[in-house]
DNA sequence: TGAATGATTTACT
DNA sequence: GTAAATCATTCAA
């Protein structure tokens, strides 16, 4: 967009740890409208959020921390709130969380969606398609090629890193079931799932529910 | 040591 | 609309 070229990574609003540590579901929905900033080696990146996703484990059957499963792969989700928690799916696509709560809380939020707002040029080199298609960054894996975020941002503190969170006017928000989970029975008809449903970066449209 | 599977994306009919 | 791609992680033995 005009002007875009005038940003400034010194004039973001870095949001603090006390954003990160509060309940998964308030800190979900409030991601929806910040902006997700990564200062990379291919300059600066900037987006804003337009999904996300709240993951409760250990109760939480689709949590990859369901059952209280603490391994390698899911240590980070146990850590400090305001942390990164990537994890590789489909042995393909990696995938960008925010880890809230307490220590030893394996809550996590996951970013599915945002709209490109600075470096939408690099972006598209990364993702090997023109700046102005809506599929550059509507979903948790084209967001991560975009931005160029894989296993190297593993744990990384979003307080100190080049990789943050920043603040931004409040927009709407609406909420849904989550998307892809239906192994998990009774948890994938939780409505923990948010976004701004004015966006035309959403990954896919609220999903329907028989009777409604 | 080995087998199953997934918080997705893409291409193809 | 359906199906294949592709491999780290997980669980069973």
């Amino acid at each position: 967009m005009a002007g875009s070229s005038d940003f400034d990574a010194g004039r973001l609003r870095r949001l603090s740890r006390a954003f990160y540590a509060r309940p998964v579901l308030t800190v979900a929905r409030e991601c929806v409208g910040k902006l997700l900033v990564h200062q990379s080696p291919l300059g600066l990146l900037v987006g804003r959020i337009v999904e996300a996703e709240a993951y409760r484990g250990p109760e939480d059957r689709a949590a990859h921390s369901w059952g209280g499963r603490q391994t390698a792969r899911t240590l980070a989700m146990y850590g400090t709130a305001g942390h990164a928690y990537m994890f590789l799916i489909y042995g393909l696509h990696w995938n960008f969380n925010v880890v809230t709560g307490r220590v030893g809380e394996p809550h996590a939020v996951l970013i599915r969606a945002i709209e490109p707002l600075v470096g939408a040029a690099t972006m598209a080199q990364s993702r090997g398609m023109p700046a102005d298609r809506r599929d550059l960054t509507n979903g948790p894996g084209k967001l991560c090629q975009a931005l160029g975020l894989d296993r190297r941002h593993y744990g990384l503190d979003l307080c100190r890193s080049e990789l943050f969170l920043a603040d931004a006017a409040k927009v709407p928000v609406a909420r849904s079931r989550r998307i892809g989970i239906d192994y998990a029975g009774s948890w994938a008809e939780k409505p923990w799932r948010f976004y701004d449903p004015t966006s035309a970066y959403i990954s896919r449209l609220p999903a329907r529910r028989a009777g409604t």
